[in-house]
Order: C-alpha cells, then sequence, then structure tokens
DNA sequence: AAAATAAGCTTAAACGTTTAAGTAACCTAG
DNA sequence: CTAGGTTACTTAAACGTTTAAGCTTATTTT
C-alpha cells in the first residue's frame, strides 16, 4: 500500500504545525481560533492529498475506537446472519464498525473470540451466548466491558439483554395447536441448559398442564452436534407407537428443517396426520409443501435495540443493567391447519 | 471499562524499562539478551497483572493490523453468511481478524464500506463486487491496496479472482437438463451487467444451441429490486401460451426461492410439468417437494484460496494477480427428473 | 595488565493523533 | 503609554508499542 497523508505532511506543505492542522481537521478552528485563510489553505491541501485520518492514532489517544464487537453463535445460520446485518446498519448509523465473529456453538471458540476484540480494543459486544459461556460473561461483567447479551438471557448474571418471551410465545403456539384440535402434541428442542431454551420447553409444558394434558414422552431433547440422528429417533418415536403424535413443536429453526427433512422422506402428511410449528424463520418453511407455521422474532427490533442499548452503555458505563423483552408473534400457516 | 496492564506497569513493578519488557514479551530475549531470571520475573509478572498487549499501539508502530476485511454483497443471503464464516475461519488460522460489512448490492453503500475498512487500516480486502463497483475497484488497484475479488471476477480489471467456472457449469447444467428429455428450457436471471451472471447466461445459451435449439423468449431477467414482481411475471410468461416451458434453470438462490414460492402457488407440478434447476445451494431447496438439482459451489475452498492468495498478496505487494477458477458440481435431485 | 568481547540493561525516537499550555504580535481601553 | 485582552499560531506531552543504538560492568583474550 502507498504511504497515505499524515497530519505531518499536510502541515509541511503548509508550513505551519501539525496542531493546527489537527484543529482546522477536526473542527475546532473556532475554540483553537485558527484564521479564516489559513483554515481554507489547510482543507484544500487535505483534499489534494486525498488525507484520511489514521484511526488507529486516534484511538490510541482517545481511548475509543467507535468500533464493537459481534458475537453469535453461528453466522451461517440465515436468523444470526440477519442479526449481523442489522447490527451491522444500526452501527453504521452511529458511525460505529463491527467486528464479527461466529461461536458455532462452542464455548472454547466463543472465549477465544472474546479475547481477540477485546485485544482490538472494541468499544463494548453483543453476544450471542454460547453453552458454557456463563464464565466469560462473568468476567466481562468483572473488567467492567460493556456487553449486551442478544437472544439468550443468563437470568443468573446481572446483564443487560435483549430476547423475547420465550415462554409466552412458546405457550402460545402450543395453545394454537390445541385450538386447532390436536391432542397428542410432540417438542423437539436442543439439549442445552441455555435459558431461552428451557422458557421454551416450559411454556410447552405449561400449555399442556393447563389443557389437562400430561407432557409424557412428548418432549424430545436432540444433541447440537448430533443432530440428525437424534431428530430422527424422535420423531421416530413420538410419530411411533399406538399414540402417534399429532402435531411438532420445534424449537428453533434449524430442528425444523432437519425434521422436516425427515418428515418427508418418511411420507408423514403434513397437516393432516402432523401438524408442525416451528421457532424462527425459514425460506425454507415457506417451500415446504404446507408452508409452515412459525413463530417470527422481531430481529429488526432486537438489533436495534441491542445496538441503542450498548452505546448507551458505553456512553455511562454507571448504568444499571437493563433487560428488554420484546413479544414474538406467531405467524399461522398451512401445516398447523386444524383437521 | 478498567485501564488495562500496560508495558509501562509491568516495567515499573519490576523495576527496569519499558523496552526491556517488550523485548521479554514478544520472544526476543536471545537475540536482546536479557538475563534468565529478570526473564522469568517479567512474565511472572505480566501474568499477574493480566497482561494483554496493546494492539493499536502495536500496528500503529508497525503498520500492519493483523486484520482483513470482508465486503461481501449480502450478508443475509446464506450463501454469503457461509463464505463470511468460512473466511473468518481461515482467516482466524493465520491470526488475522476479519471485519465484515455487507454491501446489499448496493455500489454506493459498497464504497462507504471500502473507505470505513480502509481507514481501519485493514491489511488487505475480500471483496464480492456489487454492480457498479468497478471504479472502486479501480481505485484499490491504484492504491495498491491487496485485495481478491471472490464470486464475481471483473475481466476488465487486472485484478485477483476466485470464483467458479460459471459458464461452464452452467452449460453442463441445461446439458442435464436435455438429457431428461427437456425440449422447452427457460432461464430467469438477474437483469445485471455482473460477469459471472453473463457467463452463466452464455452457457444457457451456448447449450441450447449447440442442441439445435434456439433461446428465443426464454431468458428472462429480473430486477433485484423489484424481485417479487419480476419474477411473477417471468414465471407466468414462461409458462403460459402455446408452448409452455417445461424447464426452469434459475441463475441465483434467490431467484430460485422466490420462483419456488410462485410455482408452488400456482399449483405447476415438478418436476412432471416443469423441471427445476438452481445455482448454489439452500436448505430451501431440501424441504421442497421435489427436492431442486443445484449446481454447488464450492464455498469451502473457494474461501480458504481467497484467504490465502489475500495472505500471499500482502506478504508480496510485487506479486501479479492471479485468477483461480474453480469448478462447480451438479447436485441431481428430483426436481430435474426424466418424465 | 591492557584490550577486546560479552552480558545486561537503558535511552530515545518513532508511529499519527489530540489538546492543554505557552508565546508573540497586535489591538484596545483607561 | 501601558496593562490587559485578543488573535493566530507553536510547543510539548501523551497514548502503548518497537527497536536501533548506547552505556556500564564483568569476563575473557592476548
Amino acid at each position: 500500500m502507498k504511504k497515505r497523508a499524515s497530519l505531518k505532511d499536510i502541515a509541511q506543505e503548509a508550513g505551519v504545525s501539525t496542531a493546527l492542522v489537527s484543529y482546522v481537521l477536526t473542527n475546532k478552528e473556532e475554540k483553537a481560533r485558527v484564521g479564516r485563510e489559513m483554515a481554507s489553505k489547510i482543507r484544500k491541501i487535505a483534499r489534494k492529498l486525498n488525507y484520511q485520518p489514521n484511526y488507529l492514532a486516534r484511538s490510541l489517544k482517545s481511548g475509543r475506537t467507535d468500533t464493537i464487537g459481534l458475537i453469535v453463535a453461528d453466522i451461517s445460520n440465515p436468523f444470526f446472519g440477519q442479526i449481523a446485518r442489522i447490527v451491522e446498519d444500526e452501527a453504521k448509523r452511529h458511525n460505529i464498525t463491527v467486528i464479527f465473529g461466529s461461536s458455532d456453538e462452542n464455548a472454547e471458540k466463543s472465549a477465544d473470540l472474546m479475547n481477540v476484540l477485546l485485544n482490538r480494543q472494541v468499544d463494548g459486544l453483543i453476544v450471542i451466548p454460547s453453552e458454557g459461556s456463563e464464565q466469560q460473561i462473568l468476567q466481562l461483567s468483572e473488567r467492567h466491558v460493556p456487553f449486551v447479551l442478544m437472544d439468550r438471557p443468563f437470568p443468573s448474571i446481572a446483564a443487560s439483554s435483549i430476547s423475547i418471551n420465550n415462554f409466552e410465545a412458546s405457550y402460545n403456539a402450543v395453545e394454537h395447536l390445541l385450538h386447532s384440535g390436536r391432542k397428542r402434541i410432540g417438542m423437539i428442542a436442543y439439549q442445552t441448559g441455555l435459558h431461552h431454551i428451557a422458557e421454551r420447553r416450559r411454556g410447552f409444558e405449561e400449555a399442556l398442564a393447563n389443557a389437562g394434558l400430561k407432557t409424557g414422552k412428548r418432549l424430545k431433547l436432540a444433541r447440537y452436534n448430533h443432530l440428525r440422528e437424534d431428530i430422527r429417533k424422535a420423531i421416530d418415536q413420538l410419530t411411533g407407537g399406538k399414540h402417534p403424535a399429532d402435531a411438532l413443536f420445534f424449537a428453533t429453526n434449524s430442528l425444523a428443517i432437519e425434521g422436516l427433512r425427515y418428515i418427508s422422506e418418511l411420507g408423514i402428511r403434513v397437516p393432516e396426520q402432523l401438524a408442525v410449528v416451528s421457532f424462527d424463520e425459514s425460506e425454507a418453511f415457506d417451500l415446504f409443501h404446507a408452508p409452515v407455521t412459525f413463530i417470527r422474532q422481531p430481529i429488526r427490533e432486537m438489533g436495534k435495540a441491542a445496538v441503542q442499548l450498548l452505546l448507551s452503555q458505553i456512553a455511562d458505563s454507571g448504568r444499571p443493567p437493563e433487560d428488554i423483552r420484546i413479544d414474538a408473534e406467531l405467524v399461522v400457516r398451512r401445516s398447523s391447519a386444524a383437521n
């Protein structure tokens, strides 16, 4: 790369000190009482040399980098991809750059990533935490790093968070299935200690309980690293036996997509034999022969809120943590039609 | 954020100069002939204070940031999301951080982004260029910024690029449709001057020509910003009339997904009435009642190659540009079965 | 025993900014 | 005419590193 022009180069050409140039180019001429002529001369030279400030130097001095870090759980999942995009857009509106990383649902990778980002002196972090990362998050808190948890709050940690009302969303979805006449509703969730999934499970169980039904063995768990086999086994169990399930509720889009692949393969008719509802959105849901009923998370709203909350946290480090809980929307389509 | 420990803090506690500390912590003790005892004392203190080097200061000195920029065309498209993930992984293997941005297929936004990234002193760029960004790319070249184009080469610009053999992939896909007995093959592509799309169109046209067929009005274009309406119109035209198309070839996954939505709506039977083939992968293709035949781009290979090419470009700025062309694979499934 | 070498450290400058404090020249008011 | 103010600049230090060059003191060589 060719050497870029620095304040020094401009100063030299204008025959003044770098300080003066700095005052002008950061629009502090008033305060520094720079002469009108000199100011315009400096500006002209700056333009001629195509001066671009060196953010490194500036940040070194100011202690701020105008950069935030975003750690998502898995960037190849469009759900997180969308979040990344919205966070980036919103950040740019505030002249903030985003450095991102994907933890791939792996606590170790997440810790690495966090270190890298903090070493790059980000001003703060937005984190979609993976399982087992409580300690890391706690450390952020102790080191007084401004951060916001997104999508997955940790109730045990006093930290700002943005998420949907998982319990309620789940409850409503199951209630919808009940209203459409389903009696033997199964759920497939991740096997994880993460609170948002626990809440989704709780919503499922409570909705059934309130309808006088018992969950029984209809709640199945799949391991993230054995998604395919676990889901197939779960579906085999749920749809087999004397009392096969007549509805299936998936706790995330990736679970649903893998599940629907198998359901297609088995030739199970949706919604006649089996109603389907899933959390999260996916283009794949539209192309399934019976468009899939899903719980839409207000991603845009969440992303914006996350950035704004983080920025105010950065601006005022004494700010108490804030939990923002947003309602999700059930989008009813053919996969859960009454029969 | 609490103040982090600096070399100075360590030096003070050890009663030595910062220089000595620097030598030890950058493992130059041999060269600088630091005493064994002192070295271990310094290391111990560094550990105790949890010293983390300040990359800003280091970069300011060295002129390198160990950071590359990635500009994708649209991060909310899983295709690019995957690329982002792979680029990030590969970069991390080399201890390089990635700063990314999405141009949303918008040349202006792309220019903004480029400036932001360059101002952050990235060592180089990987760009998936959007339409109309030739000038920006040319400027990169003139400013001697190391960069690599990905997915979409600009044949008019001497620059390194990684892409698939679009012409050939397209040709093969159409040939496959011909072999499965299709005679009236339509194609829907983006209306764009981008070379990779032009190549895909050329592959389509030539495959038909070689089979003694003419393209006629069976090549339809859709505008990125009017995707839905343009695709619907195109499909109406292609499937209507006396000689309705018996196969449809989509130039990208987003075109295909929008198209398949409409095809489902219209109740057109795939593959009986209409065979379907698309470029790129998508989970949605799996869930379509007739799993969609598609052209798989070797994303991992491309991502790795892009990072490696960029890094060698950064290391040796005199290096001549290199074009890497990788073959894509046609994955045949039910949507294009013979009838 | 003087000279050369080695060992173990320090000094100081540099990277490109920002900004408080200082200075010199001129102007104005009493 | 002179104290005080204003204008238009400069000086210098600081942010946290890196690294060539310098400086002691101790050890080896001849």
